[in-house]
DNA sequence: GAGACAAGTCAACAACTGATTACTTCGTCA
DNA sequence: TGACGAAGTAATCAGTTGTTGACTTGTCTC
């Protein structure tokens, strides 16, 4: 069956006795455990999955007793949920919502630029693709994307009134856009885009950002190609 | 455990002594057996990945005994490449290469768009994200990949010189588009993404591919964020 | 120091899954 | 027509995994 042997020296020593934040190193530390177990099974799900993220592997990476994850989190489906809560919202605390394109094209090359992430070394979105079948988490994931385009959209400069499908529609094509980024780093290594800096990527996130919030979505079935750049550009969206 | 119980009625009738294309419905025809595995177990691994399919799944989906799997494929593995190296290349057929990037666009909305691919229900690019852990497939992912990108920078009318890393990148990121939106279609439901029209994608997919492909990428390094739209703010980045 | 309670350990179960083997059935051809 | 080989079947094995409950150990309070 060859299971899968990989990333087993992923997470060196984060065991609940930890040194470090807490008192001294106390050992019956049940919020110190319960840490490392989110810890631990956050780095394996985003890497491998739910399938493939076996408990006795996030025991063993949080230096932990197997039977401690029914105590804090029930089931492998609870220890998913919360390692999806704990989930920092990524875009959250990465991007200023200045509204200014440059800005964001900026954050966005450095954070989608492989080697980003060390700690996991995927990018954190992916947990939000990874699914346990369960519908709860299934509202996780969705909420946590849409939280993502809103505010690609606000960091774009572009607001978007309610009900402003096309808008709405092109931030999530930017979200869809990292998406098929942080993906092809992870499980293909594409090779050109495999080792890129974030000064590679700067260039032509920056177009596609353009592209779609500055010049657009005025010149609305897409007919004609493109906008002349020269254009004092403060359009009201719609 | 909570097996997966859907998409069992996926695959309706689709057995070996199907009456289709061979001549009349013969029992005992093992290239027919073949094929029904290879269809189901494409369905099954493009929808599920590679864990969650379980290969009595595909045999009761192929209408087919489990043991003909080892028989034919030898291994799940076996299995897995072949349906790998089965998928269409999916964008061999699908392009016409004449450097329009208006057909290339339209070609992309209406691939792109939900409910293409009534069959899977999945875009088949998603194949190529999904790992068995076989280094062996791992290349045939690549590749696959990679040849998209070529085809896809040809379709834009930009021929790359050997080494121009530059228009590989945006052809890649172009990909990771398509690949980011497939995702999203499959294992997340996001609103406004979910019922798109073709029409509604053509417009800002245009835009995109301009902004990559025929705008750029002659402004190099990126340094120029794209062409200036009046701008108050011009602020160096750093 | 005794007792209580939470934290942590251990061993095992039950279900599932990929793999494998021995066996049966069917079509073909001499 | 009958033998032979390919196609298909049924049963089972071995390993893994999520889950569980009884047990032990540490720590805090009185």
């Amino acid at each position: 069956m060859a299971k899968n042997t990989a990333g087993t020296a992923a997470c060196s020593t984060a065991g609940p006795a930890e040194a470090g934040q807490d008192t001294g190193r106390r050992r019956r530390d049940a919020a110190a455990t319960r840490r490392a177990l989110l810890r631990a099974a956050r780095n394996r799900f985003v890497r491998l999955g739910y399938e493939r993220t076996t408990l006795r592997d996030v025991a063993a990476d949080a230096g932990v007793n197997l039977a401690l994850i029914k105590r804090y989190f029930e089931s492998k489906e609870g220890l998913f949920e919360a390692a999806l809560e704990s989930t920092p919202q990524f875009l959250a605390d990465v991007y200023d919502e200045r509204g200014d394109p440059a800005a964001l094209a900026e954050t966005l090359s450095r954070q989608l630029s492989p080697n980003a992430w060390p700690e996991t070394g995927e990018h954190p979105v992916l947990m939000f693709l990874r699914g346990s079948g369960d519908a709860r988490t299934d509202v996780l994931r969705r909420q946590a994307l849409q939280d993502a385009s809103v505010r690609i959209l606000r960091a774009a400069g572009r607001q978007a009134q309610q009900d402003d499908q096309q808008l709405l529609l092109r931030a999530e094509l930017m979200v869809a856009l990292g998406v098929g980024i942080a993906v092809l780093h992870s499980t293909v290594g594409l090779q050109p885009l495999l080792d890129t800096t974030p000064e590679d990527l700067l260039g032509p996130l920056r177009a596609v950002i353009d592209a779609l919030f500055v010049s657009g979505p005025d010149d609305a079935a897409g007919r004609e190609p493109a906008p002349p750049p020269a254009e004092p550009d403060r359009r009201r969206n719609r």
